[in-house]
Order: structure tokens, then C-alpha cells, then sequence
DNA sequence: CCCCCCCC
């Protein structure tokens, strides 16, 4: 039988289908990772596949990563078969799958040449900013909105001791909340610095993020992890809307922020008073009294 | 068989 007769959909995958095949668009590409265990080295790389209904991760370690690593490019559809499929840990992976493939000596991968206009490009699961306030701290979630604000690059010292760049935004969307996003490392001085320079010169893009980590440090926020990916100006209908709704006066309204403020000290506190001020008014003694200062 | 994802 050809491979072509053996095409399932990624849904019915499972650890009991043998001789299987796949025709699905690569959505996600990991880099290499390098590892060294009680098992030995190894190098593992994992990418994200997508069909009509369905998406699932397919991971490859040492020899079966050198055979595959440089075909696979994100937005390329493949026709994949072979491997075994294991149960998907959601702590790592938060596909809609139960099962994730692992590919093997005997998988092959051949790149369908022809587009197919039948697999989207990538599947969003956007969540309003509104629910980001009761999601589950370190879940990973998809959100839209509106970039309303891009602070500057810093230098953070991890307490690994590793330096890294973070950058902080600010989102907004149609539930009447917004949200600080966190970018981490590439992400500030790639988009990050492209959302900048667009806020800068008073355009408010739409921001799709993918795959986000919801952190509950001082109210809600979200996170880049190594598998989040994010799209400016994406060409989707929640896009559209988001940006309607926003010229149409979105962009005048007050959002409640779930996250702590962009700017400690800033809009929120409008009377501001030296030292001596408060001192001579009186101010902290309340205060002072209750040991809160 | 990897699996870290960061700072206050």
C-alpha cells in the first residue's frame, strides 16, 4: 500500500495504529537541545504539526534529529510516517493531544510541494484578557489584543547568574481588561523592538501571542516561554475585530489592568509629595502606627 | 530518551 492510501488524521493517531501516515503542516520548529543524564548525551529537538482537525508534537533525538532537523521549516507541509506514539506530559506540552510521536529510524518525512489550502497555518484558542485573571498559574494560553504601550529593553540577571533581556508590554482587548506581557530573550530585540518602534510612532498594533505562560506574580501576567510565538498584525477575523473595535473608540476607553502597574508609582498615584511634604502634613503618622511603613 | 523557560 502507498503511503499516500495510509493518511489518517492526526486525531485518530494512537499508540495502537501501526503502518500510519500523516499529512500535516509544520506549525512550530524547537531548537537542538543538548543533554547530558545518568542515560548519556544526547541532542533532542521537537516541532508542532497541524491538519484539518487535529495538531500533535513529533520529538527526535541524535541520529533520527540529523536526518530531519534541517527539512523541517515552519509552514511546510510533510507527509510523516512512522514512530511511536506516548502519551503527551502536559506539563510540557499543552497540544490538544493526548499523544505526542516520537520519530524513529524507520519514520520517513517527505515535504508535500503542493500548498494545502485545507490546513490553516497555525490554530489559535484565544483567551479574553478577562479570563487570563482566573486562569491557572503557569498554564500556557493564546491571547490577542491590542499593544497599547512597549517599555525599553533591560538586562536582567538571572539567578543562575545568566544575563538575559526582558521587555515588558502592555495588552488590551474588548473585555474591558488589560494585561502585561513579559518577552524574554530574542523576543525583545525581534518584536519586541518592532512593537516598539510602531507604538512609538502612535500605531497600536494588534499582538496575537501563541502559547504564552500565565505567571501569578502581583495580579495575572503573561510570559514568553521557548515555545510561545508571536504575531503582529496577524490576518485573522479576531484580528480585524480587535482592531475595529479599538479605532472605533476602543482606544479611548479605560481598561482595569490584571497584572501590577507598568509604571510603578505612575498614572495610579496622581498626588505626589516629597518627604519633608508628608512629614510636615502629617501624612505617614496613620501609617507609621499601624508598622505598615 | 528532553522537559530549562528566567526579574520583581
Amino acid at each position: 500500500m502507498e503511503i499516500q492510501d495510509r493518511i489518517i488524521p492526526i486525531s485518530a493517531l494512537n499508540p495502537y495504529q501501526h503502518r500510519w501516515a500523516i499529512k500535516a503542516r509544520v506549525t512550530a520548529k524547537g531548537d537542538i537541545r543538548r543533554y547530558n543524564n545518568a542515560r548519556g548525551d544526547g541532542k533532542v529537538f521537537s516541532f508542532d504539526l497541524l491538519d484539518s482537525d487535529g495538531e500533535i508534537r513529533a520529538t527526535c533525538f541524535n541520529a533520527v534529529l540529523d536526518r530531519f532537523y534541517e527539512i523541517i521549516e515552519v509552514g511546510k507541509v510533510y507527509l510523516i510516517s512512522k514512530g511511536s506514539l506516548k502519551p503527551a506530559q502536559k506539563n510540557f506540552n499543552h497540544l490538544k493531544n493526548e499523544w505526542k510521536i516520537f520519530l524513529e529510524a524507520t519514520s520517513t518525512i517527505d515535504l508535500c510541494p503542493d500548498e494545502d489550502a485545507s490546513i490553516p497555518s497555525q490554530q489559535f484558542s484565544f483567551r479574553p484578557i478577562s479570563e487570563i485573571e482566573i486562569a491557572e498559574n503557569n498554564s500556557i494560553i493564546d491571547v490577542i489584543g491590542i499593544v497599547t504601550a512597549v517599555n525599553p529593553s533591560v538586562s536582567i540577571m538571572r539567578k543562575n547568574g545568566m544575563e538575559t533581556q526582558r521587555r515588558i508590554l502592555n495588552l488590551k482587548d474588548q473585555s474591558g481588561r488589560s494585561v502585561e506581557l513579559t518577552l524574554w530573550g530574542d523576543f525583545c530585540n525581534r518584536e519586541g523592538q518592532n512593537l516598539q518602534e510602531m507604538v512609538d510612532s502612535g500605531i497600536f498594533p494588534v499582538l496575537a501571542v501563541k502559547a504564552g505562560k500565565v505567571n501569578d506574580f502581583s495580579g495575572k501576567s503573561i510570559g514568553t516561554i521557548s515555545s510561545t510565538q508571536l504575531f503582529i498584525n496577524l490576518d485573522s477575523s479576531e484580528a480585524q475585530s480587535l482592531r475595529i473595535w479599538f479605532d472605533r473608540g476602543g482606544k479611548n476607553t479605560t481598561s482595569q489592568s490584571i497584572s501590577r502597574d507598568i509604571n510603578p508609582g505612575g498614572p495610579k498615584n496622581e498626588i505626589r509629595k516629597t518627604v519633608s511634604q508628608i512629614k510636615d502634613e502629617g501624612l505617614g503618622d496613620q501609617i507609621n502606627q499601624t508598622g505598615l511603613l
